[in-house]
RNA sequence: GGCCCGUUCGUCUAGGGGUUAGGACGCCAGGUUUUCAUCCUGGUAGCAGCGGUUCGAAUCCGCUACGGGCUACCA
């Protein structure tokens, strides 16, 4: 009986800048594929460019996944017994494996400078020719297949830079079963020699990640679809290290493309349309400039994460809000739609709405209560409640609070222009003098009591209840919309809603 | 240019030989409401095109078109 690997997934970013969503998305789908199966995921660090470093982009990436509640069970900041798990701290351990494949013939050293490379590819195309290190060009160009053994030893021993590149073999089709897309197929002679090993002694992506990955016990790839014309190779390198015989199994995600227009979901999409790409705000230490975050422009992680994982999967059933354990429960990678998806900022908007209405007033209270206290407002948390109980369902953000309620707490400043225009007649200064007076003979200040004592006074006057209810909402609110009036009445207080009466007639003329 | 992947309402998607092609977002209309929003109900709208296989194709195959990715000593 063969007994099934314990599942094992990594999600292996580049510590280049703050991760975009799409990549939190491919960290999203490991993490349920791992829990889905009772498996492990992991966070590796894939910073074998040490030009392309960024000091804080680790740091967020970690704070990232926490905040999403994607929290690694090994990795960089997570401890396990397999590491280290930033590649860079791996740097001794990719030689051999690199030597291997030169003693075996699959990888062979190239001394072609990058000058010299770049001067080629410039040539090529003055004749509208691609210009790749492969089968068609390597017996020309500087290497050990073209050079002596003695001159490769003397360069070697002199110290010239040299990279070791991979030998694609030559006519082979290399067919595998993504677990997402079926059955994709390649041959060998469309691909080019990829290098391996870089000339300042750290290994490139392919090598890293295939060496890790054996080393790892990962079982399964699942990453995005930029990575799948590199498959071939990564099969390839396992077969040729002799360690193919446990390797991971391939899933490639779609991508996540810009809500208009062609191509994938950029940063400056966010910036021109007004949403965030990322899912925390990160500053760039270099420029200086401001990313806008999810967490920072009110997004509850798991309204985000929600969204994020219908975004190219789907459970096949009609239910739209899940939460993370729901997710793991039903997650599939077979249900992974293979075809890009466009990412819908309005969608993100109702994903939250959804989350905010699920929140209890006193917990919402709680969010909104040093929102408040950065105003400079102080009130009682008892209070608060009942404010937010009244227009919960108004909002989509905690900071929508502020925009429906801040009538409670600060007397309005100015009052909607055209409201005035439409309703604002000349006898409204008199009517609403008049119902300030009644009010201060009403001595049970509560809705109820309020709204009775009003209608009687209605009746009695004649007066239409629309004629006046908009004014005197315009008096309390500054403008024409919100709860119920006699519940804000109740709610800001007797003296407060008659000197804003008050205060209304004065100003409006 | 070459290689690879993809294509169902505007958007996210279900559906995998026989369905009135389902749901959600958005949008529109109606209802509720003292206002506005929420909410409720309803509506709008889709199988890229052409060939083939088949009694029958959104579904299988091919071609075309379109979209996307890759094509660095970046990941």
């Amino acid at each position: 009986m063969i007994m099934e690997r314990k599942v094992r997934v990594r999600f292996a970013p580049s510590p280049t800048g703050p991760l975009h969503m799409g990549g939190v998305r491919t960290a999203l789908f490991n993490y349920l594929f791992a829990k889905k199966h009772g498996g492990d995921f992991l966070l590796r660090i894939e910073d074998t460019d040490q030009n392309r470093f960024v000091p804080g982009a680790e740091a967020y990436i970690i704070e990232a996944l926490k905040w999403c509640g994607l929290v690694p069970d090994e990795g960089v900041g997570f401890g396990g017994d397999l590491g280290p798990y930033r590649q860079s701290e791996r740097k001794p351990m990719y030689r051999k494996y690199a030597d291997s494949l030169i003693e075996n013939g699959s990888a062979y050293y190239a001394f072609d400078t990058a000058e010299e490379l770049d001067q080629l590819r410039k040539e090529f195309e003055v004749r509208r020719e691609v210009f790749s290190y492969d089968l068609h060009t390597r017996d020309g160009l500087k290497n050990s297949l073209t050079l002596s053994a003695k001159e490769v030893e003397e360069k070697l021993q002199s110290g010239q830079h040299y990279v070791i590149r991979f030998k694609m073999p030559v006519n082979r089709d290399i067919v595998e079963e993504d677990l997402i897309r079926g059955r994709v197929s390649f041959n060998t002679n469309q691909l080019d020699d990829k290098v391996l090993f870089k000339s300042d002694g750290m290994p490139t992506y392919h090598l890293a990640n295939v060496v890790d990955d054996h080393l790892m016990n990962i079982t399964h790839v699942i990453r995005g679809e930029e990575w799948l014309p590199s498959m071939p190779l990564h099969i390839l390198l396992y077969e040729s290290l002799g360690i193919s015989e446990n390797r991971p199994q391939f899933s490639h995600l779609p991508l996540i493309l810009k809500p208009e227009g062609k191509g994938k979901l950029s940063k400056r999409d966010g910036d021109k349309m007004g949403f965030p790409v990322f899912p925390l705000l990160w500053k760039d230490p270099e420029t200086g400039d401001i990313s806008r975050g999810y967490r920072e422009d009110g997004y509850f992680p798991e309204a985000f994460i929600n969204m994020l994982a219908l975004l190219g999967w789907s459970p096949g059933t009609e239910q739209e809000f899940f939460s993370m354990d729901e997710l793991i429960e039903v997650f599939d990678l077979a249900h992974v739609v293979k075809s890009g998806a466009r990412f819908d900022p309005a969608k993100a908007k109702w994903f939250n709405r959804h989350y905010l209405q699920q929140k209890t007033p006193a917990e919402l209270a709680g969010l909104f209560f040093p929102f408040l206290n950065e105003k400079g407002i102080s009130t009682d948390l008892d209070h608060l409640e009942q404010i937010v109980g009244m227009i919960q369902d108004r909002c989509e953000f905690v900071k929508d609070l502020w925009e429906q309620g801040h009538y409670f707490f600060l007397a309005p400043e100015s009052y909607d222009e055209k409201i005035i225009q439409k309703k604002w007649k000349p006898d409204t200064n008199e009517k609403l003098q008049s119902i300030a007076e009644l009010f201060e003979t009403i001595t049970e200040w509560n809705a109820e009591a309020i709204k009775e004592s009003f209608s009687t006074f209605m009746t009695e006057k004649e007066w239409g209840f629309g004629v006046v209810m908009v004014p005197i909402r315009l008096a309390l609110v500054g403008s024409s919309s919100g709860p119920d009036l006699f519940a804000i009445f109740e709610m800001i207080g007797k003296e407060e809603t008659i000197g804003r009466i008050r205060k209304a007639c004065l100003v409006i003329q």
